[in-house]
RNA sequence: UGGGGAGUCGUCCAAUGGCAGGACGGUAGACUCUGGAUCUGCUUAUAGGGGUUCGAAUCCUCUCUCCCCAGCCA
């Protein structure tokens, strides 16, 4: 795409970055960084961050880093920054030998302030936070200046140092940088360049005990690594002046900051704060749910890297606030896993069907296709015997219109194996349901075809109850109940969908799943794509639905049903 | 009522003065040993008013709506 000249670029920021290239802006580099913060685990609005970044080196033949953004010791941990890297790499990028953290320039962005201080551009405040806000103003009304703004470069010089040297407490002085205190724009109200925190910070310990702010450090993290382009989104509009101030005011290297509109889904929340509180109250089993739009719930759900690289192209990048239909990001995962899953039959919940002419002893092994949209992926043998067992939910007593499946003196197909009619049904005494049916099989239609040509409206999917295994099945549903879960609402937690998670004990599954690995994604047949959780171990299965197929019937008895 | 952004099908993204297009969703059908997959058809949009122009989603203008900003968070 950078490539062809003729075609448009993709994005706007492409489109940005071409002209620069036009122009020999930057000697026609790209160079893009990823910068999260690791305190919490990356999500799927990072993911079209990770794809944006990493995306744009790779069209343009550049290069982008991996930057941690550690300036605040007292929310961070290792923990967080073991799991980016591993979430990063697993969505199949690479930084190479660009492992970068904001903490690793410490001493230049010190030195750095101390020009500034010289410069007659930062001093030493004495406010304290509270003094500091009434200070700042308000958004209609202009700040003042604070009483500590003309202290002289030396005084300044002298109390910054011992700031650094440890002699003032936690929070009772900061750096600011001198702008304007009644400029429009807040953030250029005097922001604050340093705080004092006598904490320990997961690289450099008890090194230091203050900590530059986003605002400094971050531009000057990208001019030190010669980002030409650097991206995030859209609440960072504000800052940019900012950004640009500080490089300017330095006089050094000056990266291009641009915005674009972060992700929002639907029936999903992705905002940090509620995702911890998830972890947090229990409402889900830990930042790994499968139900968690986290890279590493959205992995163990069984939703592969290339699915995830699809979507983040599918939906684009652009400046508009939107929330992106989840529906988009399992269309992604159906589309990747229809080609790639093997095909496999389980029983969710079965129901025993007994074949009355079939003989007792005899076991057939029956030849089964493992994707029928790639034959290289060969055959198999599936077992069949006289006791099988089928899906409740393929059986009704009386059939409602439109209902195709197996029925009393209905005839189907059970797949790969014979034509069955259901001739009796036994039932539970007290509540009417059926527990057991009778059927009676044509030996003509083995392997699933008819000689006389006979139609049937249904194929079922089946196990041996003698052959198949016992499985544990979890099914998984949006997280949320409403489509876009409202910023504001007090309580998200009420928007939960009680139903995201249920648990199958009694599952049937092939014999050939025994010791299928953690993570090895399937198609059970009818129903849907499944993947091995780690949760698994020797003689225990257990599946994630990864994301159902799509189930017509489902479709037409909900809209008969309004 | 300060500053910064954004308004195009239900949703997301295109169209850069010249036939408003694609994808998802929805819907109807074809096909099918998965009610899967695949294929085909249909569906619906330029926030509003005024202006410039042969021609406006695009340029000008007024209005409306939505989002972000008052952390010693990022």
């Amino acid at each position: 795409m950078a490539d062809n000249e003729t075609e448009r670029p993709a994005d706007f920021i492409r489109e940005i970055i071409t002209e620069d290239i036009a122009a020999k802006k930057y000697e026609s580099r790209v160079h893009t960084r990823f910068p999260p913060e690791p305190n919490g685990y990356l999500h799927i609005g990072h993911a079209k961050s990770i794809c944006l970044n990493f995306g744009i080196a790779r069209d343009f033949r550049g290069l982008c880093n991996l930057r941690f953004d550690d300036t605040n010791p007292t929310k961070e941990e290792v923990e967080y920054v073991d799991s980016i890297k591993g979430d990063v790499r697993w969505l199949g990028f690479d930084w190479d030998d660009r492992l970068f953290y904001a903490s690793d320039y410490f001493e230049k962005l010190y030195q750095h302030a101390v020009q500034l201080i010289e410069k007659g551009k930062a001093y030493v405040c004495d406010l304290t936070p509270e003094q500091m806000r009434e200070y700042r103003g308000t958004l209609t009304e202009p700040g003042s200046n604070s009483p500590y703004r003309d202290r002289s470069a030396e005084e300044n010089l002298d109390l910054f140092g011992r700031m650094r040297a440890g002699e003032f407490e936690t929070g009772s002085r900061t750096l600011r940088a001198k702008i304007d205190m009644s400029s429009g724009n807040i953030n250029m109200r005097d922001p604050v360049m340093y705080r004092i925190l006598k904490a320990g910070h997961h690289r450099t310990g008890d090194t230091w005990c203050i900590y530059p702010m986003y605002d400094y450090a971050h531009c000057v993290s990208d001019s030190i690594e010669g980002i030409t382009h650097s991206i995030c989104t859209l609440e960072f509009e504000d800052h940019r002046p900012l950004y640009d101030w500080f490089l300017e005011e330095l006089g050094i290297y000056h990266p291009r900051q641009i915005e674009f509109a972060r992700l929002n889904l639907s029936n999903t929340v992705l905002s940090k704060r509620k995702l911890i509180q998830l972890v947090r109250d229990g409402h889900v089993a830990g930042w790994d749910d499968p139900r968690m739009p986290t890279i590493a719930g959205i992995r163990r759900r069984g939703y592969t890297p290339e699915a995830i690289r699809n979507f983040c192209d599918r939906i684009g990048v652009a400046k508009r606030d939107s929330t992106v239909d989840v529906a988009l990001l399992e269309y992604c995962i159906r589309e990747d896993l229809n080609k790639k899953a093997p095909r496999v039959m389980a029983v969710l919940r079965p129901l025993r069907v007994v074949i009355d002419n079939y003989p007792e002893d005899l076991i057939e092994e029956l030849d089964a296709v493992n994707n029928p949209e790639d034959m290289s992926m060969g055959t198999r043998k599936v077992p069949f015997s006289r006791v099988i067992y089928i899906e409740q939910d393929d059986f009704r007593e009386e059939p409602p219109k439109g209902f195709f499946r197996l029925a009393p003196g209905r005839e189907v197909r059970l797949r790969y194996a014979y034509y069955i009619t259901c001739v009796g049904v036994l039932r539970d005494d007290r509540t009417g349901e059926a527990t057991e049916l009778h059927c009676t099989y044509d030996p003509k239609t083995r392997g699933g075809d008819s000689p006389d040509g006979r139609k049937v409206k249904a194929t079922l999917h089946w196990v041996s109850a003698e052959h198949s295994l016992e499985a544990e099945v979890r099914l998984y549903d949006h997280l949320m109940k409403e489509a876009g879960p409202g910023q504001q609402e007090a309580d998200f937690r009420a928007l939960l969908n009680p139903g995201s998670r249920e648990v199958l004990r009694s599952c049937r599954v092939e014999p050939g799943l025994a010791g299928a690995a953690a993570g090895s994604r399937y198609q059970f047949e009818r129903l849907g794509y499944f993947c091995v959780d780690p949760d698994s171990g020797p003689g225990r299965l257990v599946f994630n639905r990864t994301a159902t197929l799509r189930d017509t019937w489902a479709k037409v008895q909900k809209s008969g049903k309004k």
